[in-house]
DNA sequence: GCATATTTGTCCGTATGTATA
DNA sequence: CTATACATACGGACAAATATG
């Protein structure tokens, strides 16, 4: 579902025959849709920091479509709460308030202590659970933070799946992308993502030996204690509540 | 939020003007906003069945809009899950599955349990909670058995609320939304609404006593016979699995 | 199976209103 | 207050896909 280039979507070139070949191996996916797809990983990885304004000219012309494909584009990441609009001002790469951060925890504390509660099967996403976790120190020995940030992302979208819920799984897959336009603001990654590591291994533990119990309660000290601190290094880095 | 007018959203007049002044009051939303309002109302309502399809040309000079317009508000609905999009084929009423219906209702109780288990402060969620279950004694009254749908929503709304979130909020507005769905396909609105309302007024007691868990667990039971009871007959209706 | 008509997907140019320097 | 830049919404154009006879 994400497109493997980073760069244009497509050249200047007459209409879109340059795409067609793509178009067929892609799973026809809209034109709509790649440059969603982009501007989600030029936002999630930093590039476009939240505040950013996306001038429909300037990123329309760059990546060579037309305004009212790229305002498709826009409206799809405004629903996934990466992008606000403005009426007649524009796009902008959402800037969480305090109030947000504090509502996402609330949604994870709810969704994912009922996700471990009661676990009648340990089907394959106890196995993504434990794929995120070896990511996870993976990318510690690599010092690559962000990618440790990633991999936690990857533990708890593996452990909501345990609700097995697709609409429950997509709420989650919106939130935890929210968190990542948290994480861009502040500084020292490391701070935060770190001691995440070894709690996640502990409710990993707990999952697997059945006790449904035990991880929501390790789970939710886990959950209070992170929004705790980002609330509280948040608010000192933005200046608006 | 809503329009108040079921009607056409402008007239044929040249350009936007007509709308200028309602744009003031309405708040200033875009006309694709005003346009998915309209259709939503349609859809939920029942005026457009499951599987009605929306064709761009009738739909768009019915309501004095430009494709473009009308495009952005069917991707609107389309992301509320309302309207399905085949590729060169266009847009259709969604029609739900029967494991669509089982999602709906894991998210129901998987939310729905966990709002009502910790009640710390019982603020005016329970005041609307009381009004939709006196809006159900009304309907019923009336022998309005859609109006008694819609306020036995209206009462999972309100207590999904005691959660706090404004994005469990939103998701519960969906779920609900798309279960109308699933009621506009079955016959005989009364057999599966009535009984709801005396549970409705059962559980609204337990929380207003503060008791947390008796609440849940009568949810949880109504939750689970209302499953079993809408599967069972929705199965029946459509031919799809 | 084939040819035609309809509908959708994508894009452009433009008129008008709105916000900001 | 004026000027500039920008967003909104429209209509039109053409290719591609689908539906129809």
């Amino acid at each position: 579902m994400r497109t493997a280039e980073p760069g244009k979507v497509r050249q200047q070139s007459p209409q879109g025959q340059a795409l067609e070949a793509d178009r067929a191996l892609l799973g026809r996916t809209s034109t709509a849709e790649r440059v969603a797809d982009v501007l989600r990983t030029r936002i999630t990885e930093g590039f476009f920091p939240p505040g950013t304004r996306l001038a429909e000219d300037a990123i329309g012309s760059g990546l060579g479509v037309s305004r009212n494909t790229l305002r498709e584009a826009f409206q799809l990441l405004t629903h996934e709460r990466l992008l606000t609009h403005q009426l007649n001002r524009g796009v902008f790469v959402r800037v969480l308030r305090v109030s947000d951060v504090i509502d996402l925890y609330r949604v994870r504390k709810l969704v994912e202590c009922a996700a471990v509660r009661d676990i009648d099967s340990p089907p394959q996403s106890v196995q993504e659970m434990t794929a995120a976790v070896v990511e996870g120190e993976q990318a510690k020995e690599r010092l690559d933070w962000q990618g440790l940030g990633t991999a936690n992302l990857h533990f708890h979208q593996a452990l909501t799946a345990l609700a097995g819920s697709s609409r429950v799984d997509e709420l989650m897959r919106g939130v935890l992308a929210e968190l990542r336009l948290v994480f861009h603001v502040m500084a020292d990654p490391r701070r935060f993502h770190e001691p995440y590591l070894a709690s996640n291994r502990e409710i990993l533990g707990r999952i697997e030996i059945g006790d449904g119990p035990g991880a929501e309660r390790l789970l939710a000290a886990y959950l209070d204690s992170a929004r705790e601190q980002l609330v509280d290094a948040y608010a000192r880095q933005t200046p608006d509540g």
